[in-house]
DNA sequence: TTAAGCTCC
DNA sequence: AATCTGGAGCTTAAT
């Protein structure tokens, strides 16, 4: 079936000059923004539909017949601006070159262009697509023909589409009868007057019941004495003529047959459009020619089965290798080694002979890159002086909100080459013995070995331009073997009383379970949420507060605000954080401990987006801490005999990392005097003297600071605190008055990310924020939020690691028994052999206080006990 | 799989 | 004019 692209010209490229910025031009001082803008919507969708055929509309700058006749209406739009201006003809040119036909017409717009040939099109039974930024072509959308229209939000362009019933859909009017509701709406932006007082809602509403303007207007008897009939009256007339004025000629005299546009795919991708390109200084386009080579001949990784013998005969000293083992457990199954793209999978279960071929490499000054680290550092005894490459980690330092680095994302993000993803050529199926025979299985399996040795170089070189090749070698390389320790050693736990606290819940659970059936005067599941919401706000009439999507929020604010309006509510307070601590908890720990008695989370360094550690499976970072009750969990988290827990938490880390690196003299100078920086903050912003902060004041500059780290909004401080927005909004004023540089280097750092798209940490790490090229106001704003907040919690995440490396550094050269088992952001946890205790604490506080030297002092607490509960 | 809720820093 | 505190992981209900 052929297919027709029909384009809208200076919608298009006017679409293209106001997306991209106005500074893009080439040497010759031509701008190219429009003209870049173009092309890319152009490939994109031209690679999606391939069409057949193609032409491309645009409006004579000379006042048309149209323009003439009502000249009043439609002479006043903005003049075209010159930068714009001078790309016009060039856009002309270059798709001259790309065999794309062009049309204008004197006397008439390039939507009668389009919608003539859209029709014709139609008529030969093509399928025919029309592109442009303007929701007037709406009108044009047949069953056949298809309206894109393209959007740019949060820097990533996508495409609506309309067919005649998506148009239905959303505005609940034929495309037809779109017309006519411009007839009453008008439309400002074309100095098309419509009926004043008459917006979209009531057009729409007019036209589903009347269809025409015309019908309208007969049945104007029928309605209501009222301002919108009195406007419908007067103007009978604008109404008709702004309806005709806005209809798109189906008729007009295209100056391009059909025929004539028909262009293949080596004409619009010839080696002249190629050059007209690069003339141009386009170079981000040249990747349609590369595809297009490509695919004519699909990438394939050719790989083969082969002894270690060979792999170490196919290994140049001095070189790079990908390495990838494939593991069942404590099973090794095989191995695949990638040397210069030869690529040799091995079924092997002799780790000792893998071990010493790996020896053998490093020996011999060749770089082992391996897709992932950390589970590789036991079985093959690596040391973080080794020549290892990370693939993983170096692609989350440039890209921390990937979320997941497989190898078919890499090779396309780094390389342009598109492969079939693990989960396509393997599915669901489970690893075993049998897996080396399974043909989609080994070229997953050789995949990733493939991929960590092309992408060395490539990574390597882009940490290098972005400045981080240093944090990676002496920040996050040696962090993964601190991670990998932690979860080696994991936590003990005393399984006995773990058990008995359940047993103690459940008793609970059960009584409050009843009373709240009393309460309500019925059993229902009080752990569904739509379930509750319906007894608490329909059945017993409460006061309820905010929405969900789905109905009444029950969440604990809620709850809380009406707490003393019924004695079901704290019945239900309670059972929540009981059955909380149950399930997550108590179930959740007890399933995770492993048979030496001890938990062994898994601890993530390629997750977060500021570069904290993230801990899950089960997640030992969130181990209830402020409600007594869930507290007294934490006497079960216990350390193995002739051991003793010593734990250090850094104070006020973000409050501290934020008044270095604003320089701001008063905040560094309330942190040397103070220890109580919420007090000092108090006693500074509400010019009371410290003496006389009482406990309400403190409260208050304390969600001050906690709200200034976090992007604060006096909405948000106001809640927070239970005060009035304009009360917030003083506090927060004073705040930037105490600490001028606070609020400068605050500002800066939304500067910084709106230019250059990322904010770093002090260990320039980098976070990129897509979020401020948005063009939607709120998240624009959370852009800026986090903008506020990456590079402190960053730095303060960037400390702790290093903190983490020098503590395992120096327990490792004392040759010490006691062990670094657990990082909760600002705290490490010393499982710590009793004759070392004394060394221990001296050591941890020496190595996370001096982890970093700032401007501002840093300062740990440290506790010693006999459990997680007693080293608070 | 998503939404709502809760736990932590 | 808008908006409405940053970063995580786990469980349950409901689809």
């Amino acid at each position: 079936m052929k297919k027709l692209l029909l384009i809208d010209g200076n919608s298009i490229m006017n679409r293209g000059f106001y997306a991209l910025p106005a500074d893009l031009t080439n040497q010759e001082g031509l701008h190219t923004n429009a003209l870049l803008g173009f092309l890319n919507i152009f490939f994109r969708i031209y690679e999606e539909e391939h069409p057949t055929n193609i032409c491309v509309a645009f409006d004579v700058h000379a006042p048309t017949f149209r323009h003439e006749q009502y000249k009043e209406y439609k002479g006043t739009r903005h003049p075209m601006p010159e930068e714009l201006k001078e790309q016009m003809p060039v856009i002309k040119e270059l798709l001259h070159t790309m065999k794309i036909p062009t049309m204008e017409l004197a006397g008439y717009e390039a939507d009668d262009l389009l919608g003539t040939m859209s029709r014709m099109g139609e008529s030969a039974g093509m399928e025919v697509t029309i592109l442009s930024g303007d929701r007037d072509l709406l009108q044009l959308a047949t069953d056949a023909v298809m309206i894109r229209i393209p959007k740019t939000r949060a820097g990533k362009t996508t495409v609506e589409d309309y067919h005649a019933s998506e148009v239905e859909s959303t505005y609940g009017v034929t495309p037809v009868e779109f017309i006519e509701m411009k007839g009453l709406m008008g439309d400002t932006s074309d100095n098309i007057p419509g009926v004043p007082g008459i917006g979209p809602k009531t057009a729409e509403k007019l036209i589903r019941t009347y269809h025409t303007v015309e019908s309208v207007m007969e049945h104007l008897s029928d309605m209501p004495q009222n301002k919108m009939r009195a406007a419908l009256e007067e103007n009978r007339e604008m109404a008709i003529f702004s309806r005709d004025l806005s209809r798109i000629l189906l008729t007009a005299p295209v100056p391009v047959t059909l025929s004539e546009t028909e262009v293949g795919r080596d004409e619009i991708l010839s080696e002249d459009v190629k050059a007209h390109f690069l003339k141009l200084e386009l170079k981000s386009l040249m990747k349609h020619f590369a595809s297009y080579e490509e695919e004519k001949k699909p990438f394939e990784l050719s790989f083969r089965d082969g002894k270690l013998s060979e792999v170490k005969a196919f290994t140049e000293p001095g070189s790079v290798v990908g390495f990838y083992p494939v593991f069942s457990g404590n099973l090794l199954l095989g191995t695949a080694f990638s040397m210069g793209g030869n690529v040799i999978l091995t079924q092997t279960d002799a780790i000792a002979s893998v071990y010493e071929l790996l020896s053998w490499m490093l020996a011999n000054r060749v770089t082992i890159a391996a897709p992932s680290l950390k589970p590789l550092i036991r079985p093959f005894h690596i040391n973080p002086e080794e020549q290892w490459f990370n693939t993983e980690v170096a692609a989350y330092l440039i890209d921390p909100l990937a979320g997941e680095y497989p190898y078919h994302v890499l090779l396309q993000k780094y390389l342009d080459i598109e492969v079939k993803s693990e989960k396509d050529l393997v599915g669901k199926q489970e690893l075993s013995v049998f897996s080396f025979a399974m043909p989609e299985m080994r070229e997953a399996f050789a995949m990733w070995a493939y991929t960590a040795e092309v992408l060395y170089p490539v990574l390597t070189k882009k940490l290098e331009q972005l400045d981080m090749k240093e944090l990676y070698d002496t920040m996050e390389h040696p962090a993964t073997f601190v991670l990998q320790d932690m979860e080696q050693y994991g936590i003990r736990v005393n399984k006995d009383a773990l058990e008995e606290y359940g047993l103690r819940l459940d008793s609970r659970i059960d009584t409050l379970t009843k009373e709240i059936y009393a309460d309500a005067g019925e059993a229902f599941n009080i752990n569904s949420t739509r379930q509750l919401g319906q007894i608490l706000f329909e059945k017993l009439e409460l006061q309820s507060g905010k929405k969900t999507k789905s109905g009444y929020s029950t969440n604990v604010d809620v709850l809380t605000k009406i707490r003393d309006s019924h004695p079901i509510i704290p019945r239900i307070l309670e059972y929540r954080q009981l059955t909380k601590l149950r399930s997550t908890y108590v179930e959740g720990l007890l399933t995770a401990i492993g048979p030496d008695g001890r938990i062994h989370s898994r601890f993530h360094q390629t997750v977060t987006a500021t570069g904290r550690i993230s801990s899950s499976e089960p997640n030992l970072q969130n181990i209830p801490m402020r409600s007594e009750l869930g507290r007294e969990l934490r006497k079960i988290f216990i350390p193995e005999e002739g051991f003793l827990f010593v734990d250090a938490d850094y104070s006020q880390i973000e409050l501290r990392v934020m008044a270095a690196m604003s320089g701001d003299e008063n905040l560094i100078e309330a942190f040397r005097q103070s220890q109580d920086i919420h007090a000092a903050t108090a006693s500074r912003v509400f010019h009371v003297p410290l003496e006389e902060v009482d406990s309400g004041l403190r409260r208050k500059a304390k969600a001050v600071n906690f709200g200034i780290i976090y992007g604060i909004s006096s909405f948000g401080l106001g809640q927070d605190l239970d005060i009035s927005r304009q009360e917030a909004q003083e506090y927060i004023d004073q705040y930037f008055e105490t600490y001028r540089g606070v609020k400068q280097f605050l500002d800066l750092l939304v500067e910084t990310g709106k230019t250059a798209g990322a904010v770093r940490t002090l260990y320039k790490r980098l976070r990129p924020i897509p979020e401020l090229a948005s063009s939607n106001f709120m998240t624009r704003q959370f852009g800026e939020r986090v903008a506020m907040n990456s590079p402190i919690q960053g730095t303060a995440a960037d400390i702790i690691k290093l903190a983490m490396i020098a503590v395992r550094e120096e327990l490792k050269k004392r040759g010490m028994r006691s062990r670094l088992i657990l990082q909760i952001h600002d705290e490490l946890l010393i499982e710590a052999a009793k004759e070392e205790v004394e060394e221990v604490e001296k050591l941890l506080e020496e190595k996370m206080v001096h982890a970093a030297e700032l401007a501002v002092p840093l300062y740990v607490d440290l506790h010693t006990g006999e459990n997680l509960y007693d080293t608070k």
